[in-house]
DNA sequence: GCAGCCCTATTACCT
DNA sequence: ACAGGTAATAGGGCTGCG
């Protein structure tokens, strides 16, 4: 018989001394399925030092090593290594798990240049050998299979054949989606799991249901966890979500787990969940979700927790929410009137994360599917190795050899140009970009590891593309690893779009293929950086940099030519240049370009009037529709006080909408009264920082340092990466780090260090605009406030 | 002893 | 553990003055 399925997820286990592949999916009729693939074997690469003798090296292996590593069978094969033919040794063993232990053995061997591919996930090779595509479709010939009674799923079969990828079929299966969120007793501080028990496990599904699991009178939660196991396995969800689980959900429940000797057996094969790549937690047939890992790429919210994100993306408001400061859970669960609160809390949570789940899985879907990994692993996985496994798929398409990744020291690179911005208002701005400018360099000069030749090989200039800069030299032809892969990339986005078109912008389809071409877009653009990364397999830094002195090349003459026409250049930033906006000269320079640099450049936005502080990186600008761009400036980073940027965005508005240089300076006025009567919400005032490495190592006693060091006495809880919120007191000592507390312990307004707010938050948030127009500070400090006899000493 | 200067550490932004 | 370019603040050391 015949099956339809589209894969889940992915692993292998030995049954008998055989490697069993074990695909989880669900088919067009909402079956859940395993298809097991016995057929497929280990192996790896030698690449021998010379391609004489290799019969030796082949008896070599087969007497030395083939028993002890249970090798089946070593042949000769021809591969492309950074675009060289070679003859390789593809050794064929039968166990994954030795692998590792005989690649040690032959890459001592004397005969033995490299071992290549023997890091290779067993299941990963699989995959990739057999084009099998997770988050998609595929049809594969079976026999049914008898299922074992533990497993949970509607069918066993074994495959007759690899399954085949059917990308035609773009619908996505209904699937079961679970969220979950624990709270734990923490009458003690930060909860720790060998001693306080979970009190609340909250759960809801993407069918609408919520459900909480809750400790017994005695706090006991034994008989809690083992409700949520079976209730898990009752809903049987296809993906499991958490917010910042991998990093603390799963670990608190395994622990109380091993602690209470009971097992949290919530996998489709009842295992528990078990620690695997990149940090995050694998559940065997389903998809272990952590969003607090994609909630980190999403730069616009500052300070990332579950209520922020939620509010960005619409799942829930705050103000519509209940909250509670995490420290006062213990509270909430002991007090019978605060307890229906604190589930009310866990309610919010886990309705934000199902929430977050529904807004994000298209997309993770569809990136899985382009990467090649896994839903659960391309989630966990960072960038830059979304990127290389989008590669490693790639090379075997190409008869490519995957390279090793070796150790390298770090060395820089001249990056982009960024041009210094005439100082104040300019009047109707056209901002000009280049679409994909660094991945359609790499294309245009074929500029990959494989067409680089070193300086000291002789070749026909005709032949290569020279760097400007550096001379460095890439062939012309055989096009390269990375203008292939490029290529590939752009064209389907192309396709994905010109597709859109055809579609009603609110069906399904269109949404997914507006994911789709959003996916395919970030993997290309992320691949120069990749290029540039020391730890990357295909890592050339004369591949960066290549890249980037074309680029520099490029907006340079681009800068000229519009000026060559009579346009009058007011900024520019690796990509882009900021026009005088002028119709026709614009569209002529489009077609320059086009012609003179076969880059495509376009009109990205308008602003009808747009301020320059003179600093690079700092701007802002009106748009025709009302709106107001703030770039690097005060109001948009997330370490200044809310209250120093509500004044700077302020400021911008009455500047750029009503060219009002004495409304901004009343309103500043206005604003450092009302600090100073104390009528300003202590929430606007907190700063947050990020601390970034573990706090003993700091070499400066920087405040939020200092305001971490107090949380972490106090009980709380804290890792490298957590942003810290404090705010200026006027007490403690008398350097700003003695004087900053973290937020929640600052309870009266008397505490406050008005003069610091007034003078380093307030003031140069307004005067990094309003100096520009010749205000002083002065005139921005309340006129109608005289100066104490004592500042006047001062 | 300290004001003033300069360099460095630190963070977060832009493309 | 994708890249380099950039602005800004505060700490901290050093110098020169008295």
């Amino acid at each position: 018989m015949k099956i339809i399925f589209w894969l889940i997820d992915i692993n292998y286990d030995l049954v008998n001394s055989v490697p069993e592949i074990r695909l989880w999916g669900v088919t067009r009729e909402g079956k859940r399925v395993v298809v097991l693939d016995r057929s497929f074997r280990p192996y790896f690469y030698v690449l021998p030092k010379s391609t004489e003798k290799l019969d030796h090296l082949i008896d070599k292996i087969k007497s030395v090593y083939s028993a002890k590593y249970k090798v089946l069978d070593i042949k000769v094969v021809n591969r492309k290594y950074f675009g060289r033919d070679v003859k390789l040794l593809k050794v064929t063993c039968q166990i994954p798990a030795l692998i590792p232990k005989i690649r040690d053995e032959l890459s001592s061997l004397r005969e033995v240049e490299e071992v290549l591919e023997a890091d290779i996930r067993f299941y990963m090779r699989y995959m990739i050998d057999n084009n099998i595509v997770p988050s998609a479709w595929h049809e594969v010939e079976v026999e049914e299979l008898e299922k074992p009674k533990e497993w949970q799923v509607d069918g066993v079969y074994l495959a007759k054949h690899p399954p085949r990828y059917v990308p035609e079929i773009a619908e996505i299966p209904k699937l079961r989606v679970l969220a979950f969120d624990i709270e734990c007793y923490n009458p003690r501080g930060a909860p720790k799991p060998d001693r306080d028990p979970i009190i609340i496990i909250s759960t809801a599904t993407n069918d609408g249901e919520i459900k909480l699991f809750l400790a017994d009178e005695r706090n006991n939660d034994r008989s809690t966890i083992r409700s949520f196991v079976e209730y898990v396995l009752e809903k049987d969800p296809d993906i499991i979500v958490g917010y910042n689980s991998n990093g603390f959900d799963w670990p608190y429940l395994l622990e109380r787990c091993s602690k209470h000797k009971i097992k949290l057996a919530i996998s489709r094969t009842r295992s528990s969940p078990s620690q695997s790549v990149y940090g995050h937690f694998s559940v065997i047939g389903r998809a272990n979700i952590d969003l607090y890992n994609y909630a980190d790429e999403i730069t616009e919210v500052k300070v990332r927790t579950l209520e922020n994100i939620a509010e960005y993306l619409g799942v829930m408001k705050k103000s519509e929410r209940v909250l509670i400061e995490g420290v006062e859970i213990h509270k909430y669960w002991d007090d019978p009137i605060l307890r229906e609160k604190l589930l009310r809390y866990s309610i919010d949570d886990v309705k934000s994360i199902i929430g977050l789940a529904d807004k994000l899985l298209p997309f993770l879907i569809q990136l899985s599917n382009i990467v090649g990994l896994p839903l659960d692993q391309v989630v966990a996985a960072s960038v830059g190795y979304r990127v290389e496994w989008h590669l490693m798929r790639q090379a075997y398409q190409y008869n490519e050899v995957i390279p090793n990744r070796v150790e390298r020291r770090y060395r820089t690179y001249k990056g982009a140009i960024v041009l210094k911005p005439k100082p104040g208002v300019h009047e109707n701005i056209a901002v000009l970009d280049f679409s994909s400018m660094y991945p359609n360099i790499m294309i245009s000069k074929n500029i990959s590891p494989d067409t680089y030749i070193p300086p000291e090989e002789k070749v026909d200039l005709n032949e290569v593309y020279v760097t400007p800069e550096l001379g460095y030299k890439f062939r012309k032809w055989p096009p390269g690893f990375y203008k292939r892969v490029l290529e590939r990339l752009l064209k389907a986005r192309k396709e994905v779009r010109a597709k859109m078109k055809e579609l009603d912008p609110s069906s399904v389809e269109y949404r997914i293929l507006n994911e789709r071409q959003k996916a395919l877009k970030i993997i290309a653009n992320a691949t120069y950086g990749y290029c540039g990364w020391v730890h990357a397999r295909w890592y050339k830094r004369e591949v960066a940099e290549a890249t980037t002195a074309w680029g520099r090349s490029i907006i340079r003459e681009t800068i000229k030519l519009a000026r060559d026409i009579g346009l009058q250049v007011i900024y520019g930033d690796t990509d882009s240049i900021f026009v005088k906006y002028e119709e026709d000269k614009v569209e002529d320079l489009i077609k320059i370009i086009k012609d003179k640099l076969g880059l495509e450049i376009k009109p990205d936005k308008i602003y009808i009037r747009a301020f320059f502080t003179g600093a690079k990186k700092r701007y802002c600008g009106l748009l025709p529709d009302g709106r107001i761009d703030v770039v690097g400036l005060e109001a948009v980073r997330g370490d200044w006080s809310e209250l120093a940027k509500e004044v700077q965005e302020k400021i911008i508005e009455i500047i750029l909408k009503e060219n009002s240089v004495d409304k901004a300076i009343e309103y500043v006025n206005d604003i450092v009264n009302k600090l100073r009567r104390g009528e300003i919400p202590m929430s606007k005032l907190i700063i947050w920082k990020t601390v970034t490495k573990r706090l003993e190592e700091y070499e400066v006693r920087a405040p939020h340092v200092t305001a971490a060091k107090k949380l972490l006495s106090a009980g709380y809880m804290l890792t490298t990466g957590d942003k810290v919120g404090y705010i200026v007191t006027n007490k403690g000592g008398s350097s700003l780090a003695d004087r900053a507390e973290p937020y929640i312990f600052v309870k009266d307004y008397s505490e406050i260090d008005i003069d610091y707010y007034i003078n380093k938050q307030v003031i140069p948030a307004a005067m990094r605009i309003l100096s520009y127009f010749g205000v002083r500070e002065e005139q921005l400090i309340s006129a109608k406030r005289q100066k104490s006899l004592l500042e006047f000493f001062e």
